[in-house]
DNA sequence: TTGACGCATGCCGATATAGGCATACGATGA
DNA sequence: TCATCGTATGCCTATATCGGCATGCGTCAA
């Protein structure tokens, strides 16, 4: 097996900065393909490109318009990868020594009794 | 060129599946090698690469005992992530057509001056 | 020391990405 | 119809992933 396809996961898709970017900048509004291209220096192919890993996994959707073809953002499916990160939320605003004894806390209170809920996806 | 390293980026350590889950039962506390490979159905080998990587980007951090090198999680490296995602909420909480609406008033607003007034949530 | 165990690595193969460049295609206007 | 603009694709290369398997290495117990 190689990588997971970029078209496989939001996750995937996201992990490249340029398609980040394009993103970011779509949030101001829809843009059509030349446009995003030159905003951030790339090459047009290679706009398209990666708009159409975007479109794949259903981040950005397109929308005739004549000649040109307007890129707008659909950021509904960010919204996991959000959820999914901001599960860890908690351990990130521990300092870490005090992290470790955290940890330690919940294995032993999950051993001697009733546990205080926190795990999976 | 090819994709950039797993290891460029916690965006592209956290877009592998596996490592995804890994980070998910680190949560729980500190865990060995085996012992994640045989909770998370992988060999010890993968475990062990896919533990690399996250090390490398700094999710996670080792600790000996004896024989074994104990795993544990270590968020911060995600928060980034929490943030960039985030900044996309007001998207997402939007409805398709209506997003479009805001955009197209911000553009006019954009345009003409001094705005409508009245947007988001 | 020897042996078992826990883990990290090395090597191989299959796959697919991202970039560069050329080009095909649809729409618009002359 | 023809030229042109705006995009999408195809092809090629270099690179690196992930999985499988074997093996190297350090630790602990006989």
């Amino acid at each position: 097996m190689a990588r997971a396809a970029t078209t496989s996961d939001a996750f995937n898709a996201i992990a490249e900065p340029q398609r980040r970017d394009i993103l970011v900048l779509l949030r101001g509004g829809e843009r059509p393909v030349t446009e995003l291209a030159r905003d951030l220096g790339m090459t047009q192919p290679q706009a398209s490109k990666h708009l159409r890993v975007l479109r794949e996994v259903g981040l950005v959707k397109v929308r005739e318009a004549g000649k040109q073809r307007l890129y707008g953002l659909d950021a509904r499916g960010l919204r996991p990868i959000h959820e999914w990160v901001g599960g860890f939320e908690r351990f990130w605003n521990e300092s870490f020594d005090r992290l470790d004894d955290y940890v330690r806390e919940l294995k032993q209170a999950g051993q001697e009794g009733p546990d205080h809920g926190d795990d999976e996806q």
